[in-house]
DNA sequence: AACTATTTATAAGA
DNA sequence: TTCTTATAAATAGTT
């Protein structure tokens, strides 16, 4: 439609290219807001020019996004499957684990026994035993670091103590003051507070097993 | 470019705009093939009508997926982030709890205490000492269950077995054949056995928590 | 970017 | 839907 007729093939001339892909770009821009209008049709132009010049249309009444979506659903086609897919496939994965973890948390909690055969019950009992041991273990291991601390802590601050009063009978042979010795501090006093009191160590869940240490 | 101008407006007569939907779509799919092939161009088109027909054009160089993604690389615009951005999130959520509940596990298996202070290892295993307990019952339950139903069989058995003893003592009475009675059925022998062997009791699990069901 | 001779698209009718 | 055809619209080559 123009001065002459045209062969329907690639324009080698570089410049023609561009200035018909400019001209015919306008036209089937046109075209395509005409058929939106009229028959009030969804359309979505998207034109890479051979230089990469990017160009787009879409009906007002909707997205590029909406048009994507239902281009989907129509042609079959998924976009993104891959990515998609992979992520899907993943959720389902960690959904699955993460409801077996919750079973057997459920189970070591004493739940949801209900369809486990007498062998598997053993299996739980022994298990269960021989971590209650381990944690046991710990518990005596952090308490015994504990209470060494504080034994240690004791012992120097007894020493101290005893320096101070070593100073202080000094300056009272020297002089003036007189000192009364009441028979030294009262260590287990300070040792029993130190471990947070004697009452923490047998009425709130140390149990028989700690009173070894205590 | 008609027998008549006419106006660029939605076209109200259901069926005229219809017939020029399906006119002007068959136009607008040749100028974008024509745009590809004169311009080598890279186009995507995409169409529904008022009625939700699909039609699309994809240039042969290329393929829709493809277009779209330069279409997001070219506006700036990312069509599926609100999907892939949910998803991500929830995968991550997912990780975290699945983490906390592997490390949940790993604890009440007795591993992973070290950062436990002394407070939470009294908790687990208080925890723990509570779950075998359930556990324990549990397992007592379906022992005794399992006890009571062999029991049943047996007795049934025995029943049985006596009803075919005293026919025989009538059969011996009656006539020709002797009957060495040799003190009943090894009961005891029968019902361990069932229980699947007094090994299977003492030395593989059960436990001394068992013995005053055996 | 304009111009315009021509080709092409299509509105209306069948 | 498809064909026909008069006419509007698009555009190739030119300036």
């Amino acid at each position: 439609m123009g001065r002459g007729k045209i062969e329907i093939k690639r324009i080698e001339n570089s410049t023609n290219r561009q200035v018909t892909y400019s001209k015919r770009r306008g036209g089937i821009l046109k075209k395509a807001k005409e058929l939106t209008v009229l028959c009030d049709a969804q359309v979505s132009l998207i034109m890479f020019s051979s230089t990469g010049k990017f160009s787009e249309y879409c009906s007002p009444s909707t997205t590029t996004k909406n048009i994507f979506d239902r281009y989907q659903q129509a042609s079959g086609i998924s976009l993104w499957n891959s990515h998609y897919q992979r992520m899907q496939s993943h959720l389902i994965k960690l959904k699955e684990e993460n409801n077996n973890l919750r079973r057997e948390i459920r189970q070591r909690i004493g739940e949801d026994l209900d369809d486990l055969e007498i062998e598997e019950l053993r299996g739980l009992e022994q298990n269960l035993e021989s971590s209650i041991k381990v944690v046991r273990d710990r518990k005596y291991h952090v308490i015994t670091t504990q209470t060494e601390t504080y034994k240690k802590k004791l012992r120097s601050l007894r020493d101290e103590h005893a320096k101070l009063i070593r100073q202080l009978e000094v300056q009272a042979e020297n002089g003036a003051y007189g000192l009364v010795d009441n028979g030294g501090p009262d260590y287990e006093s300070a040792l029993v507070l130190a471990n947070g009191g004697v009452h923490s160590l047998h009425d709130t869940g140390f149990g028989i097993h700690d009173l070894r240490l205590a």
